[in-house]
This record gives structure tokens, sequence and C-alpha cells, in this order.
DNA sequence: TCCATCCTCTGGACTAGTTCAGTGAGTTCA
DNA sequence: TGAACTCACTGAACTAGTCCAGAGGATGGA
């Protein structure tokens, strides 16, 4: 069968399946060989279309695994000291949290920077990973300033940090910065994320102060594009 | 010439090349046709090459043009009430306003939505476009209700539109929500940026109240992603 | 000098394939 | 039962083309 007048564009057909609810969040769509076959189009073409509705958010690509309907996003409010299950919960979704890596190391030059470091520095670097119903949407790399949080890493590092240290370290946060790009995952985001490397990620960059003005940690966040979405009201910082 | 492991990366030389300098900020690559000629390779694989460094934010395209070396991200605040043009020339750089449409309408259901509108209501939408250093990277569409407006389309819509609803309303912002979501560029939007329907964009949604707690206008932008980072520290909310 | 037309150039979108490398399910063996 | 192996499946990445439609510059005519 050839292409023709009458054969609808592939996209816009998924794209009603999804809106009408045919095709449901989080689940796994026909393969681009499948659907290369169903639409009588090259997988290229498919790529092209596949790829139009993932950046309208409509859907997610794993690597390797196939491509996925996305799920509604979540609301999120980077200044809000709501911990990561609190805000998935009252939202009705179920977050999970799993820690990848706990390293320490001299700070490269990056992260120095960001921590406005001007001397060689240890940092403890923890990478976590969050799920949203069962969905891996966000690496988290949280550095932190060593000399501040003597034995932290003996602790369970999966619950909340900003509580932990209020709790141990007797920190509270007086102040947060944050800077948001769109970004290509790095590959060891990619790779935990289950994209390839140098997919779009949102990235958001946010440092710390403790109570004392003190810059304590920085935080790396790489979200999957189409899971979240940043909300800020003034209303709640006056 | 055959591609061997001699052979760099495309990608890989063309970002060497923008950290070098040897590529300029607005400086016109090569067209996909010749490098793929320079690099021995097709013109999808430079296009998904191009797209790479795209997507890491070091170049951009304009469609039908080109593709073009990106400047230095804007550092941007939307909860700051320092108008555009001041924002962009603290940081060094040109700013231009044109003004594109003015249309009258009632408000659509997605528009009325945002608003929280209850009832049918008549609505301004006022279209600009936003210049940095003479390339287009913003559209803004500012959506104001229209009868607390009586008289504003006969103003200079290119000046800051917050100034005007303070001088001849006497309106001041009290509170502003902004929602931030990477989205696909609508035909509209995506032709006044030179790019095609669909393509990437940073999507800002705000909404504004007057002194009275009353949504007065609500406003989207349309950013291109390589052109903004988002930045903001709750010291200057408290 | 200005406007209309033409032409070349551009990215966008498509055709028809191929190879690569990791995932995950099923099977086999200890 | 658990671990290792195998194999089909998957998207990623590549080859070699084609056609489309709008941008912008050059040219010619009024």
């Amino acid at each position: 069968m050839k292409k023709n007048a009458d054969n609808p564009k592939m996209k816009d057909v998924l794209r009603e399946q999804i809106f009408g609810r045919a095709l449901l969040p989080l689940q796994k769509l026909p393969s681009e060989r499948e659907l290369s076959e169903l639409f009588s189009t090259t997988r290229i073409s498919v790529k092209d279309a596949l790829g139009a509705l993932e950046t309208e958010g409509l859907i997610y690509r794993e690597d390797r695994r196939g491509w996925f309907v996305s799920p509604p996003r979540i609301r999120y409010n980077p200044l809000s000291r709501c911990h990561f299950n609190q805000m998935i919960n009252e939202q009705d979704r179920i977050a999970e949290t799993q820690l990848i890596n706990i390293s320490t190391i001299m700070a490269p030059s990056d992260y120095a920077k960001v921590l406005e470091l001007k001397e060689l520095t240890e940092i403890h670097v923890i990478e976590r990973l969050r799920y949203i119903d069962g969905r891996v949407v966000l690496f988290v790399e949280n550095c932190l300033i060593s000399h501040f949080f003597p034995g932290i890493i003996e602790e369970n590092l999966t619950q909340s940090l900003t509580q932990l240290y209020q709790d141990k370290y007797q920190f509270t946060t007086s102040r947060s910065r944050f800077d948001v790009i769109p970004a290509a995952a790095p590959a060891h985001v990619a790779k935990a994320l289950n994209i390839s490397a140098g997919q779009q990620v949102l990235k958001i960059c946010r440092v710390n102060y403790n109570q004392q003005g003190k810059i304590i940690d920085c935080e790396f966040e790489y979200w999957r594009p189409d899971a979240v979405m940043i909300s800020i009201d003034s209303i709640e910082h006056s």
C-alpha cells in the first residue's frame, strides 16, 4: 500500500489515541519496525514522528526497550522544602528512591565553581535515582562539602537529606539558588535514566546556604523532560 | 575517503572549534550538504550530529537558513520585576522588541483555564518578539482581560507592559505564578522564531494578580532553549 | 531607485536499506 | 533454585539517495 492523502500522519493518529485514552500512561507503543509496517513508511520517518510526540511531552523513549506513553507531569517547586516522597504522594503518585553511588573526591572544577570553593576541598557525591509510579524520572547528584558533614556516609541516604542535615548537623537551609536549563544527558546520567547519552534532559542546579549563610552543598538534578513542570508562586515566599 | 578510526566524529570537531573560539557566537556553520562532504558522511548523520550539539545548547538552527553558534545564555528570573530591556542590558547584551499582532477575542478554553475565567470573557492578545543581539529568541503572548484595561490597544505596546499597567491603570503585580515546561513550538510561534513547527522550545506560562488579588493577565513565553537559563534565588523574595 | 521575478541555497521530510550493542525473556545446566 | 547462556527484539546510528517549500540574493524592468 502506497502513501496517499487517505493515510493520516502517524503522529496525528498516535496523538489522538493518547488523548482518547486508547493508549494509556506508561503503556508501551508498538516498536518502530512495527509502526513502519503498520503505517507503510520507513523507520526514519517513524523515528521523526515519535521524536515529535516526545518533544510535545506525550511519549518517552527508553533505549533498547521501546517508546511509552507519558503519564501526567509532576508539579515541582524547587524552592519548596517539601521532601520528594511527600511532594509525589500529595499528587497521588507513588515515589521511590534508589541510592546508586557514594563517592568522596576532591572537588573537580565544575563542582568547585558552583560551590564557590577557593581551594582544594573534599566533597561527598551522593547519586540517587528517583522513580514515580515505577518509572525512573530523575537522577540526582548531591555534592556535600565533607567537613560540614562528618560521618554522613554511614547514614541512610535514601531519606530526605535536608531532614538529615537538620537532625544530625543542625543545619537548616536559609537560602537556595537554582538554575534551570535544557541540557544533554551525560553518559552516566543517560544510562541511569534508560536513555542514550546526549538525549534531552531538564537540568536543575541548586545551591543551598545554611543559617550562617555558608554554602554547604549543591545538587544537580536531571529530569526526564516529559515528567515535570516547574511551578513557582511568588506568594509562597513572601 | 572512507570513514575510519582516524576520522574524528563531526560533533566533537565542531564542539572543539566552538569552545576554542574558532567558531564564534552567531557565526553560521557550513551547510549540512557541505558538512556531509567535508566529513564524508550522509546528511542524516550530519543532522543527527548537529541536533546533538543543539541539545547541548552550543548551536541553534534556523529553518532554511542554516545552523549557527549559540551566544551565551541570558540569566532570567521570571519572578523579577525587571523589564526585558533592562535585564538584557544589565548582562551587556542588546535587547529589541517587535510588536507582531494585537487581537481582541473571546477567551478560548486554554486561555480561559489559565485565567480562571468562569464565563465568556473578552481578552486582548498582544504578540511580541524579543531579540537579543539581533537574534530572535523569545515569542511572547500577553493575554489581558479586556475590561481591566480600557484603551490599552492604542498605547505603545513595545514598552514594558508592567509599567503601563501601573502608570495608566494603577495596577501593581502583587503576586505571580509561573510554570516552566519544555514544549513543542506551535506553528505560529515556530515561524516567528525561524524554526519549523514542533521544534523544542522552553515554555513559560505566567499568571499575574493585581493588588486586589485578582488575575488581570497571563503570559505565554516561548524561549529558544539555548538562549536562556532560568535562575531563581530564594533570598530575593524574603 | 524600487519592485517583481527568478534562481540557488537551505533545512525539512521522505524512500530503502544496513550494522551495532544492550535488554530481557527463555532455556539449560549444575 | 539460581546462575549462565542464547537469542530475538529494541532503539541508535549509519549508508545513499529523492522531493519540497521557503529564504534571500541577484537581475531586470519600470
